[in-house]
This record gives structure tokens, C-alpha cells and sequence, in this order.
DNA sequence: TCGACCATGTAAACTGTTACATGATTGT
DNA sequence: ACAATCATGTAACAGTTTACATGGTCGA
């Protein structure tokens, strides 16, 4: 996922619940990673800075001068830019909506806007019934093959999960 | 996947099967990527070129001289070098074995080698099941946080297809 | 002859990981 | 006093993507 910047946005979504410090956003990589994501402190601290920059956040002004601590909240300017990706797969027509741009999204909302989040999963839907239907192909295209066993086992799988996905999501529309 | 050098295993696991220029190999990822990877040409070409210069690969010897076109097949140490690399995961006793790095082994293999196959899927079963303890508790944990609805979603998925995959696994092993 | 596809690469920018470096605070 | 954890960073390296560059072959 080079170049479209993910730990920025991800780093948006967590503030937009509350300020925190990079050490704090690093826990909340760890507790919640399974499902989710993960980065260095590496890879935070450079971030932040940069972020601050940019004037997306800014540090939370603070009595306690006497501890390197830095914690940093949204600037309001920061909040539309996260607003405006998370809008971002909606806004063309005839789009696709991809796993990891999904459950990006799909993380950060509760149940504020339950209108946005059924465009999202209709979105979903939409694409994961495309792909199975070019997994249905590549079925009927592997089977003749024993020596990709393997691959029809993998593609029986993903076809599986988005079986799977399709129905919990529309679950969910109703 | 950094440090892992997977392109180079993908490219040793095509060439098993029979001699491919880096263009075939560009030809594969693109048709099998759906449930597998991808990588552009500007990441294939050097990577050959590294291998040929470990004495991974070797030039197929061809009358054809006037043509740029390049055939590459394994050597007696490439084809070493991969079968070490899919025997890896079930060396250390205690170990785990993630999607991603079951997915590349097993998209390799043929009914050739059942018993390897059940090691595969015993180890992934246990490692999956694992996984599922783990996320049964975030899901407790997060279902009193209306705020998180969007990650309580991502959770049920997730149990969703990792109990759907050992479903498909045990069946396979019976 | 012209466009689609075959065929191989280099350069630059970006993303992500590992190793290194430093020091404060809190509980036992 | 000591260990664990809090807290913030830099440097080097590895992996990935995008843009650029070049030329051959084959069918309509």
C-alpha cells in the first residue's frame, strides 16, 4: 500500500477520539493490531512531526513543563482532511471498494452515522461479489490442474471468506 | 513482509514447474494474484539478475540468438534453497505459522506430497485456533464500546473466516 | 503501417523494519 | 537500588511503487 499514506490517516482516525501521544498510539497499535495494523516507534515519532508540520495536529498545550511528554490533538484542519478520506472510495461512481481500504475505514466508526456506513458495506458487497465471481472462474480453470492443488485449495478458501463477508454485511444492511 | 525475501521464493516456486522469462513470470502474477501477489517488471528484472548471480537460476541454453529474450530455469542449489524454504515453517517445534506465509507454500503444491500438505494444515489449524481464542476476547472486551462499533464488525468477520478456515483445513485433513 | 503486445531494464521516491541511542518515572 | 515501563527519537537498510526509457514481433 506505498504512497497512499495509511499511517497518517490511521493516526487521524485514533485522535479524532481523543489526544493521545505517540507512545499512547503505539499501545493502541499493539492492543489492536490483530485485526488491524501495526508500526514501530520508528516509524510514529517521524510521522507525528511531520503531521505537526502539516499543521494536522497540534500539541495539547500543557502545565506539566517538565517532562518530554508530547501529546497531540487534532487541528481542525486535520479533521477535514480525515473526514474527506473517509468519504474518499464513496465519491466516484462505478468504484470498488478493496479489503484493506474497507476495514481502514470501517474501524474508526461507531454508531454516529448509520447512514455512511451502509454506503460502505453496500460498497463492499458490491466488489466482493465481483471477485467471487472470478473465483467461480478460476476454479473451473484449476481443477483440471492436480499439480495446483494448492491453488485450488486457496482460491476454495477466499471463496469461503467472501461468501462469508457477503452475508454478515448484508446482515448488517438490513 | 520485509526482510523476507519473498519474491525470490515465488520465482524459485514458478520455476519448479518448468523454465519462464521474467515476462511469463509478470504473465502468472497477473492472472493467479487475485488469491496470491503481485510485482511490476522494474521489481522482477533485478531480482532474476540478483538470482542468476547467486547461482539460484541459470540461462536456458538457446539456438535462438537473435533475440533478447531470456530463459531462466533453476539450478540444482535454487531448487535446494526452495525446498528448505517450504520445509522452514515446520522446523522449530512451537512455532505458529501466519496466512500469508502458509498461503505462499501452499499455493505450491501438488497431490505429490500428502503428508508435507497435512503438516501444513495441521500447523495452520493450530495457529488459527489460537487466533480465534485471542479475537473471541477482544470481541467481550469491545462490545462495551458503542464507539467501536466499526471494530467490533472487523472482529466478527475475522472469527468468521478463521472459523471457516479451520472448517476447510480439518476437512482436508481427514 | 500501425497498434497491441512482447521483452528488458534504470532511476527516483516512498514505505516499512531493524538496530541503535538516550533518559525519566514508578513500583518493589 | 533495581527492573519494568514510559517516552522520544536517528540511521541504515530492505522492499515496493511509479515514472521513464528502449526496442522487437505479429497480425489486421
Amino acid at each position: 500500500m506505498a504512497r497512499s499514506n495509511t499511517l497518517k490517516y490511521i493516526i487521524l482516525g485514533l485522535l479524532t477520539r481523543k489526544p493521545l501521544t505517540g507512545y499512547d498510539i503505539k499501545q493502541t497499535f499493539d492492543k489492536e493490531k490483530a485485526e488491524f495494523w501495526t508500526a514501530p516507534f520508528s516509524q510514529i515519532y517521524p510521522e507525528l512531526n511531520r503531521m505537526l508540520n502539516n499543521d494536522l495536529i497540534s500539541l495539547l498545550p500543557t502545565s506539566d513543563t517538565n517532562t518530554r511528554k508530547k501529546t497531540y490533538q487534532l487541528t481542525a484542519h486535520g479533521r477535514e482532511v480525515f473526514q474527506n478520506w473517509l468519504q474518499l472510495p464513496l465519491a466516484a461512481s462505478e468504484s470498488t471498494l478493496d479489503n484493506d481500504n474497507f476495514i481502514l475505514r470501517l474501524h474508526f466508526l461507531g454508531h454516529t452515522d448509520p447512514t455512511f456506513l451502509k454506503n460502505l458495506l453496500a460498497l463492499r458487497v458490491k466488489t466482493l461479489n465481483l471477485e467471487i465471481t472470478q473465483l467461480e472462474f478460476e476454479l473451473t480453470e484449476v481443477v483440471n490442474h492436480p499439480e495446483q492443488y494448492g491453488r485450488e485449495l486457496i482460491i476454495k478458501k477466499e471463496l469461503a471468506n467472501k461468501k462469508s463477508d457477503v452475508k454478515l454485511w448484508k446482515k448488517e444492511l438490513k
